[in-house]
DNA sequence: TATCAAATTTCTAATCATTACAATTTTATA
DNA sequence: TATAAAATTGTAATGATTAGAAATTTGATA
């Protein structure tokens, strides 16, 4: 089954230029809602695009970001990592399988309270970190 | 005037054995509230032990870190910083000025979202992004 | 269609925060 | 004091991301 994303509409819609890496790229966030890093977006395109370079996976990433296409998630210390969902959501990240999983959540009042120190609030990102179901009924320490 | 913090006291209240560099870099982010990161603490710490090692100042964070005697932020990609206010509160960075700021804020219901589904939540970070009152009233753009 | 400039992509090397590892020093204990 | 464990240090390695220049593609125009 086809997907029903249209990717050249969707960057139009966020004044990005369509080429055939930009596509793949979103193309690939819409599909994997795995919160993937750029390595791992490179890893899974470079067999559908030989020729594609890390360095554009990065700029183009950073441009997405920049239009407000995508959200970067600096949950992990290590990795940004990606999410097409720019909905408002919160993140859970497993300490033990390092999974990054959404939470549903309102955060309208935490902004209210920037706001009121005279904050231009652009971005919020809620972090949870812990272990997740299955990490949690079977350890592996 | 004198500090009333016991850095000795809370170390020993986190199971961390004191030791001049541990109580060193403990007292600094008492006194320094402005979520710096551990090359900002070496910087700070170098003339008052000059044998100090980043290395150690590395390891003592992570130490701390683990022993929840810190939080460890990673609102900024670049570097993880620190902060000996474990309470329940939110971070503002300036995108412009890139100063991380608190803000007061309540988590409990998200929390109580992440438990439904199973999961265990051990550390909870809301980090907001945006331009403090200063940037925006002069924006350097 | 040929030409040219701008935009995009690519390659390579650099950056730089953090960690690995082994050596040294300090601390605790017998 | 002798010895082992713990902590600190110095150096080198790691690895994600970026810088910068060259190559390619795109798009407009003649
Ligand atoms: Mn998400
Ligand atoms: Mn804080
Ligand atoms: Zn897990
Ligand atoms: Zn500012």
């Amino acid at each position: 089954m086809k997907s029903d994303f249209n990717a050249y509409n969707y960057l139009l819609q966020h004044d990005i230029k369509p080429s055939v890496q930009r596509l793949a790229i979103i193309n690939y966030l819409y599909e994997h809602r795995t919160h993937p890093t750029a390595d791992e977006i490179y890893a899974g395109l470079i067999d559908q695009i030989p020729t594609l370079s890390k360095t554009t996976v990065y700029n183009t990433l950073n441009l997405f970001h920049q239009q407000a296409a995508i959200l970067a998630l600096t949950i992990d210390d290590k990795n940004v990592r990606f999410d097409i969902d720019t909905s408002d959501h919160a993140h859970f990240k497993c300490l033990n399988c390092a999974k990054v999983f959404d939470v549903p959540a309102v955060l309208d009042s935490v902004t209210s309270v920037a706001l009121e120190h005279g904050f231009v609030v652009t971005e919020k990102h809620l972090y949870l970190k812990g272990y997740c179901s299955s990490c949690n009924e079977s350890p592996n320490k």
